[in-house]
DNA sequence: TCCAAAGATGACATTTTATGTCGTATTTGG
DNA sequence: CCAAATACGACATAAAATGTCATCTTTGGA
């Protein structure tokens, strides 16, 4: 009668480790009472969420009882692909910037996510974690003249350049001259606090960069473009920008 | 007589998900095979994972088959409490110094992880979010003299910061003057890339200031501490230290 | 236009699992 | 030594999963 769509017994499984994760201490009676089975089918439950690597602890004899492991209090993160594409270069980035007090234990986090890709896409993380670019901190001039840009804009620009899309902006020079302009965005440079765009310029025919902060726009055309050869960009970062 | 520890349904379901995330494109009938079931069987496997809330897509007719939403492309990550606390806090601190281009969709996965603590969790990590601050840049002067700290100084100090333990530490001062020094690490600064300790000094008696890379060497002791009022630490934050 | 390839679903007999019950063993703190 | 706790084996039975067969729908291409 009342819905119990696939098997209990997954079901049941999954309640079981969500009430681990939240109670630190349980007893196999309760436990059984409150999932409404046996105490011994409790405990096969046990034996089956041990077999699939659940860190579950018991302690027999009176006080006794069952809990998870202390080091695990957290369950699973299902992570979307673009999720996890930002959380491993946002890793990569943050150590690259260097303020390691609490990367220490994101390693970890950091391999897990590598190996949760497949073959392919872990190929094409690779690719573009080597399009992302860590110079030393902006000037102090720079940074007072930062300011933040629009989400809009930043949304647009982040998908462009993950899915090589050629944009549309509308850019300020520092002389203040607005311009529209056809990029394609092929390397990101942070100068922290402030991200560089290094583009090719449909308009110009040559390859440029772009201050992000000052891209007032950004529209997505649906084109993609063809990742053209590194050399077409070396003079940009060995203008000093990228090393001290 | 061939070992099937457990259930075969949930091992299959487990493998069956494996697969479908590493090959983009799938039919009922291989997958079948390869799996050593009927068709029918597999497509009532495929109705559990859907009511298990995979995004599983699927086309009829020729040239059809089944596969995973491209949103989806990833498996599920497993984190130990600290990697958790870890990466939570990472992310808060990354989108408080607003260099947001990949911090994007990360909210998401802020909210799963918030989500995935026990209630009691949840009031832990944020009681430590709040022992974490982030103040303006430093400067270039501060930033030129900055440098790397030893690992093992690092996980000593992040581990006494979590767990509030009191922490042995020997401090070089900008005068050269070396010290030895027991600290409670009440609150940590970060002022990019330069991270402070503001700590209750024991010798002293009085609360304190330390740059966290000219600490030399930590060791911890063991000892717990209780947080002692804001107040005692509000005269080093009204120094300028945090805002511009 | 029609066929073949693909997924979706229902019914039913059969096989495989899961479950409860009972009994017993083992730890452990008081 | 007892009571409270986990652990595990055996066995009958209830429940779920599976295969087979049949039928339907959708879709691209010959």
């Amino acid at each position: 009668m009342a819905r119990s769509d696939t098997s209990n017994r997954l079901q049941r499984l999954e309640r079981l480790t969500a009430q681990l994760k939240a109670e630190p201490f349980c007893i196999i009676k309760e436990l059984a009472q409150s999932h409404g089975v046996s105490e011994r089918t409790l405990l096969r439950d046990l034996a089956v969420l041990r077999e699939q690597g659940l860190p579950i602890e018991s302690d027999r004899g009176r006080g006794g009882g069952v809990r998870l492991d202390r080091r695990w209090g957290v369950g699973r993160l299902n992570l979307a692909y673009a999720e996890a594409v930002d959380l491993l270069i946002g890793i990569e980035v943050a150590q690259q910037l260097g303020s390691p007090i609490f990367l220490a234990s994101l390693d970890t986090v950091r391999r897990q996510l590598i190996a949760s890709f497949s073959p392919e896409k872990r190929e094409r993380v690779e690719a573009l974690k080597s399009r992302i670019l860590v110079g030393v901190t902006s000037s102090t001039f720079v940074q007072a003249s930062a300011s933040a840009p629009p989400d809009s804009m930043i949304k647009a620009l982040h998908q462009a350049f993950i899915d090589r899309e050629v944009l549309n902006i509308r850019y300020r020079r520092e002389d203040l001259d607005l311009s529209e302009r056809q990029i394609e965005p092929h390397y990101l440079l942070l100068k922290y606090p402030v991200w560089y765009v290094l583009a090719f310029d449909h308009l110009r025919g040559e390859t440029r960069t772009f201050r992000c902060d000052r891209i007032q726009h950004a529209q997505l055309t649906g084109l993609r473009f063809q990742l053209r050869p590194r050399q077409a960009f070396e003079h940009i970062w060995e203008e000093g920008a990228l090393l001290a």
